[in-house]
DNA sequence: AAGATTTTTGATAATAATTCTCATTCACGC
DNA sequence: GCGTGAATGAGAATTATTATCAAAAATCTT
């Protein structure tokens, strides 16, 4: 729980500021104290966080707030939702700030791990979204792709 | 909201009362009348429905029997659940009862329309994820691939 | 086919995650 | 440094879903 050798926990973080900053101002909200510690939260975790887990984190954030603000975030597309069922959601950084990756999701403890797809394959998936989505006259935003399963933890010898 | 034509609702349901029959007895579940209803309603819909819709259509199921009615047959593996946060939960049947899809969610009225990809590209994305899963020792079930954005309805100029 | 047994039903209560409310506090332009 | 509008935080309100439990329905037994 503790560090000597003092770790900067804000490593490459002032990329994230500058850019969360930006997004907020273009419109017309601020970057608060809150909201800092909040991205600061999401940016230290390799995982995407519950609210139970960001108040674990940053126990002086109130819950209200921390949920307005990620709704806020969410809306200025700095954090990214991901709501596998179950119990709480999970939250994460967007795209921009996180590269461009996919979920295993376990179907029993919840746990969501990071992972990542060929380029080539992700553009060949692009391809075929955007065709999709034209002849559907859909316009697309982003896309989920997510496994779903069982994690290593939960696949002990019942 | 009339149909005069008499089209029959259960065109190949006998296929899939008998599979999900099955599924459910394996499990010594009983194929009841409310089940049978339910499980009508979702074959007879092109989307996947919430709870609303599904008491719409069919008005004489209790709410509290088909939330747990969902939950018995997605535990069989007859019914998946599709939850894009927001409000109600989408339910569908599942694969082997309707063919392998996606789904284009719109972010804005949360509509649900499904989507096929090329058998070529399916099978390329299972074997990355299988090579994906084998090396975080993870037992994938099933993923999910969607498409987030703006349905044609809500493309409306602003 | 009637009775015994076990599952299912359905109305309602309970829960749990998230959103709303609103007086107080803070951030930022002047 | 001040004023103004946005943000905060504690708690209430909302909402989707799950749990409860007596009554009803399926299935099994003889």
């Amino acid at each position: 729980m503790e560090n000597t050798t003092a770790t900067p926990p804000d490593d490459h973080s002032f990329e994230h500021h500058a850019f969360v900053q930006q997004r907020l101002s273009a419109e017309n909200h601020r970057y608060t104290t809150g909201r800092h510690r909040l991205v600061d939260a999401l940016a230290g975790s390799s995982q995407p966080l519950t609210l139970p887990e960001i108040i674990e984190i940053a126990p002086d954030l109130a819950a209200s707030s921390v949920y307005r603000n990620l709704e806020v975030l969410e809306r200025c597309g700095v954090v990214r939702r991901i709501t596998s069922g179950g119990g709480h959601a999970h939250f994460e950084l967007a795209e921009p700030l996180l590269s461009h990756h996919h979920h295993l999701i376990c179907v029993n403890c919840g746990a969501i791990e990071d992972v990542h797809l060929d380029d080539e394959l992700e553009e060949l998936l692009d391809r075929n979204f955007n065709r999709l989505a034209t002849r559907a006259s859909f316009n697309p935003l982003h896309h989920t792709l997510d496994l779903h399963g069982e994690c290593g933890e939960c696949q002990q010898p019942a």
